[in-house]
DNA sequence: CAGAATCCTCCAAGATACTG
DNA sequence: CAGTATCTTGGAGGATTCTG
């Protein structure tokens, strides 16, 4: 460990979004703090641009760090509902804070851009 | 736009991410708060495992949205100093309350993906 | 309905070398 | 010292097809 920023298996800031800081994860976590018990299809039709394969992979990290809970009931056809855990009620608000900056600050921030831009 | 949330453009959830959410933003952005100036070559140390490429990238992108401000002092060899801007510090008390959530349950998660693990 | 399996694309990220 | 300029690559993400 050369100190203590360049650790990354321990380091929290790295762990952080390795967790969190997919493509998908907190807007998954987001919908299923507004909406509530969502069936797979639910949440696809939510999102819409998500496909299949990557929603299933995404649940299944979420699931697996203990942030979603899934649950299986054994009818023809199938029907699974996910929910948040404690756990992963307990990380929204700090995702909503985050999302509060970034709408507060993203007029700002598009301006910033486009006067680098003409300055390059 | 199919609903409120698959507009990627405008999307602030998508937007968070795409800011800050790529692999050494947030680390930057840490350490710049925590060591106050820096020049670029005391980044690259702090991190240590950065190439000097994508710590360019970084603090570009980091540049272009405002939140860190680039000082170049007009000397031989040069003199490159960077800080964070008033913006770039309104993010950080975000940022920490999602590294001090994620070293909170580090633990359990690595025990919940142990456990999901042996389930599969 | 809720996915698994397969194949494919693309780009963030890294390695290396060079320079004002 | 503080970067560019190229080249390369792993893997996240996507498209499509199949199934209990």
């Amino acid at each position: 460990m050369l100190n203590k920023y360049s650790d990354i298996e321990n380091c929290p800031i790295r762990n952080v979004l390795n967790h969190i800081g997919n493509k998908w994860s907190m807007l998954v976590l987001s919908i299923l703090d507004e909406e509530g018990l969502l069936r797979f299809n639910e949440i696809h039709k939510a999102i819409g641009s998500i496909s299949q394969k990557m929603l299933s992979t995404t649940l299944k990290r979420l699931e697996s760090d203990g942030l979603v809970k899934r649950k299986v009931h054994p009818v023809i056809p199938p029907r699974v509902e996910y929910e948040l855990t404690k756990r992963g009620k307990s990380l929204i608000p700090h995702i909503k804070n985050l999302v509060g900056w970034a709408v507060e600050n993203f007029n700002d921030i598009k301006d910033s851009r486009l006067k680098f831009e003409r300055l390059s």
